[in-house]
RNA sequence: UGGGGUGUCGGCAAGUGGUAAGCCACAUGACUUUGACUCAUGCAUUCGUAGGUUCGAAUCCUGCCACCCCAACCA
């Protein structure tokens, strides 16, 4: 296949993200006798779905692993009990199967390593390189210090690991309420660095567990468990995003210290922004909570379900991740970069279709009232082998309002009074007279067509600029389409004070429904989630829970710019 | 006022001492029974900034500036 050819709706992504730094760096390491295979992770926590942003990083490290013939894993890092649901365990391995990311190193639960995390921080704790606190979440701040100021030794760090061990033993038989005591790593308080200040590495939380039940309650941090499970699996390139770059000390000191031989490493890139576009989880949540949008699938989100409803194809969203390129620096990628992707792909394989989102009637007066007809109009233009569908033509037809102009912009193509224009595939027609309501809006355009001219040039050599897209009014079916600007954006958060509840920002008009609609006959038998360009609309797909309802995947580029 | 990062065209992003790739966007023209698509052309004398080293610097050195991250018993 032509490496510049847009792949056709539903081809499997292309794997290679291109050239980036995080492959030099395995390549480098392969160079210098890695001895191991290359073997990477996704690591998400179960409490939200999987979005636009999460494809990236799933993409980077499903891609690495790929590239170089070695194994990647999806583990669901749930070690904070409150924050988990089955909900999205479930979402986020279809939406990652979905994206074409298969887990062949296996699904695991970060959950499942407790007891292992458990053994390792007593093994700490014997060696003298944890203990436990009694200092609260008040006073352990305090003891923290500041940015710029060292924090002081809590008054128990200098316990004996046999007492920190009975207490610890105690903590994990449930002697102690929530918040009491933890379990610190003995670092730094001078640290410059705040993680490395004896962070927590277990807290008492009397919480059920979605997988755990009520069998521990004491859990691990993250900066503790995540390099245990990046171990234990066997991960080689723990590939995350920059947020954790600070971490990375924390990360390689719970490595070295429990003793692991084979070390795995943590490498950073930037995550994801796209221009006017919700990322971040918190928000969306919120969107989903207040009844701001229908759910997590709602067209309008950036999440993975939602663009796979509204008619993205996976293949064009990792084209897009590898369009937008993986570097370290803080990036915002316009969303049109996105657009592209979708529209290259579509415009090479769908089908189209002429629809008539917002109709105008047009009676063909010289037109006989009771005859039928039909032409043959390609399905695609750019694809012979698409074929040719029978669309039926009568005397009563609709047009899209906006191809009409009475009083036509410069430029203007299509039709105006005593103007001429060419309904695609069908006959030239030219507009005699607008019949108007008592308020003055158009109801009806009365024309009169070119009967010479069925679907060919006029005899006598004339040209005519403007092609229309038309439904018969007897043969057309009703369907209502919902179109949006993009997914769901903010505007105006330039200018938005610190604090922002950005809820307040959203685009309120970023979905759009529109009624009454007249579609082609053909396309009452398209099947929810088939993907077609409404001619000279853009390109829509069935919704796959409103049955008469077609979402807009993208707009064509450029196609209403005179207006 | 500490530490860690990042700064190359409107948006991404290559480039790792030899004289600024590519993509999106944009503009113009051609083609067109989708003003779509496609095609052609244009679009950074300059790489945050000021010095320095060098025959030669976006690339090396020094100072400065801007932005991001870190003070959860979140991930």
């Amino acid at each position: 296949m032509n490496e510049n050819a847009a792949p056709a709706a539903g081809d499997a992504p292309v794997t290679d993200l291109g050239p980036n730094f995080i492959y030099d760096i395995i390549e480098d390491d392969l160079a210098h006798g890695f001895g191991r295979a290359i073997h990477t992770r996704f690591p998400p926590e179960p409490n939200g779905y999987l979005h636009i942003g999460s494809a990236k990083a799933i993409w980077i490290n499903y891609s690495a692993a790929k590239k170089y013939s070695g194994l990647f894993n999806l583990r669901y890092d749930d070690t904070n009990p409150v924050r988990e649901e089955d909900e999205y365990v479930r979402s986020i391995e279809e939406d990652l199967r979905w994206l074409g990311a298969v887990p062949d190193g296996g699904i695991f639960y970060g959950s499942d390593y407790f007891q292992q995390c458990y053994d390792f921080a007593e093994q700490l704790i014997r060696e003298g390189k944890a203990y436990v606190c009694d200092l609260n979440q008040d006073e352990m701040r305090a003891f923290r210090g500041t940015l710029t100021q060292p924090g002081k030794d809590s008054p128990w760090r200098q316990r004996t690991p046999e007492e920190s061990m009975d207490l610890f033993r105690r903590m994990k038989a449930g002697e102690f309420a929530d918040g009491t005591r933890t379990l610190r790593a003995r670092i730094d308080m001078a640290s410059p660095n705040m993680n490395m200040r004896d962070p927590v590495l277990f807290r008492i939380l009397h919480a059920h567990h979605h997988r755990q039940g009520d069998a521990w309650c004491v859990y691990p941090m993250y900066d503790f468990a995540h390099p245990i499970q990046d171990a234990i699996e066997g991960i080689t390139h723990s590939l995350c995003s920059i947020e954790f770059e600070n971490h990375r000390p924390l990360y390689d000191w719970v490595v070295d210290n429990i003793g692991f031989e084979a070390k795995p490493h943590q490498y950073e890139f930037a995550r994801l922004n796209i221009t006017h576009t919700v990322m971040s989880k918190r928000y969306l949540r919120e969107l989903v909570e207040t009844g701001r949008v229908d759910g997590w699938d709602d067209p309008r989100m950036p999440t993975l379900c939602a663009l796979r409803r509204r008619g993205y194809t996976p293949s064009s969203i990792v084209s897009f991740v590898r369009r937008a390129g993986v570097s370290k620096a803080y990036s915002n990628v316009d969303i049109r970069l996105l657009e592209y992707c979708i529209r290259e792909e579509l415009n090479a394989g769908a089908l189209r279709r002429m629809a008539v989102l917002d109709p105008i009637r047009v009676v063909i007066t010289n037109y006989p009232e009771e005859k039928e007809e039909t032409f043959p109009i390609a399905n695609n233009p750019l694809d012979e082998s698409a074929g040719t569908r029978e669309v039926a033509f009568s005397a009563e037809l609709y047009i899209e309002r906006e191809d009409f102009a009475e009083v036509p912009p410069p430029k203007w193509q299509r039709l105006r009074p005593e103007g001429e224009v060419r309904l695609a595939g069908a006959y030239i027609i030219r507009c005699d007279e607008m019949v108007k309501d008592t308020a003055g809006n158009i109801v009806e355009l009365r024309c009169t067509a070119d009967l010479e001219t069925r679907n060919e040039k006029p005899a006598d050599g004339r040209k005519v600029k403007g092609t229309i897209h038309w439904v018969s009014a007897a043969h057309a079916v009703d369907a209502a389409a919902c179109l949006y600007d993009n997914l769901f954006t903010l505007e105006n958060v330039a200018e938005a004070p610190e604090d922002t509840n950005y809820m307040d920002y959203l685009n309120p008009e970023s979905l759009l429904l529109r009624p009454g609609c007249k579609l082609e006959a053909v396309l009452a038998d398209a099947q929810p989630g088939e993907r077609f360009q409404f001619m000279r609309m853009g390109y829509f797909c069935k919704d796959t829970k409103n049955e008469n309802t077609w979402n807009r995947i993208v707009q064509l580029k450029d196609s209403f710019k005179l207006e």
